[in-house]
DNA sequence: GTGTTACGGTAACACTCGTTACGGAACAGG
DNA sequence: CCTGTTCCGTAACGAGTGTTACCGTAACAC
């Protein structure tokens, strides 16, 4: 067991030292040298543990996905009321602290780099697929008696809204401060009726 | 006058071949020689007109921002009323066609490349900010009588809006085809009372 | 025609990249 | 103590990077 154990906890360590180095000093210098240094190892264990640099890459991808996963059904669980839930779904997709600001310039990075890479991109589109289908979920509890596209269209709506006001703010922090992103989801929860 | 136009119109052939490749072929193969190759010259006529990599990219998007920006405003002067030059601006931030969809996967890609560039951290926060402005204003121009806060609330959600739609559909054509896209629009500017 | 200048293609520079090969340390069984 | 195996740091390779120096050429002034 200590032998897996070992070997998964340095893929989560390589995987931690690919999102700061993706956060601090972005995709061009994501570099196997880069990473190893942030992961206080050398390239050999990096090439150890992985047969070359997209294998990489797309552990880290996966492995950040699950652990957003992870948090997102924690909220979930314990929201008292659907509407609650969705949000506090949405909110955690914001960029409102230096955790979530630094997940969504990762998110970024390593949807800039799908560009290039078959298996991010694909990756990237079953998870954003899995987020829509959650919210869509999330929005039709909230709104029992609504029609299947009118939930489609506000969960659109909420999904796109949540990833660009992400990428704004990871952007330039100081223009997008906290309490202007949660006023202004309020007040698109509100304008679709989805208020608490 | 034709020295300097043919610079400038070498420039601007240079720039359209920076998006081109990326794209392509994303942010880690923009490299000189690609552009050269794209633009169908060689790197010794790239490196003469710029003084190297950076400045090349930062005029690619400095560019880009002066098209896009002439493209809203032809489309804000010849809209009939407020409500539709607000929709039809927004609209065009949207990945609907070819031509958009390929302008959001290289606005991605040069906000990726932002991240360890100051030239274009800055003007990226330029432009978003002035984008935002505008937004503003025609949001304003649209609902005259709603107090300041309201409407800066209201221009949030739907600039976060059309960037998180335009970055979802940029890597996910498929599923989020143009017609989809634009119900959401619409339905949003119903939920917020600014429909036409 | 001739000298001058700006242009831009060629080739090379120093460097960094991903990846591979090698060698030694740590540990197990006998 | 010896031997085999696993692990991983070191060093190197070839390819590709941004950048620079050089030089042929075409256009222009006179």
């Amino acid at each position: 067991m200590s032998r897996s154990a070992d070997r998964s906890a340095q893929g989560e360590a390589l995987s931690r030292a690919v999102w700061s180095v993706l956060a601090e000093q972005g995709l061009e210098r994501l570099t196997v040298r880069a990473v190893a240094a942030a992961a206080g190892c050398t390239t050999g264990l990096v090439m150890h543990r992985f047969p070359n640099r997209q294998a990489l890459l797309l552990h880290a991808r996966q492995l950040l996905h699950e652990i957003t996963r992870n948090r997102v059904e924690e909220l979930e669980a314990s929201a008292l009321t659907p509407r609650a839930a969705l949000r506090a779904v949405l909110r955690q997709g914001l960029a409102t602290d230096p955790q979530t600001r630094q997940e969504a310039v990762v998110w970024m990075g390593f949807l800039a780099a799908a560009v290039s890479d078959e298996g991010l991109i694909s990756e990237h589109r079953r998870n954003n697929r899995a987020w829509r289908t959650r919210v869509e979920r999330l929005t039709a509890a909230a709104a029992p008696d609504w029609p299947a596209e009118r939930v489609a269209t506000a969960a659109l709506a909420l999904v796109a809204m949540a990833e660009g006001m992400a990428a704004l703010a990871a952007a330039d922090p100081e223009a997008f401060p906290a309490a202007e992103q949660e006023r202004m989801l309020d007040a698109t929860l509100a304008a679709y009726g989805l208020s608490e």
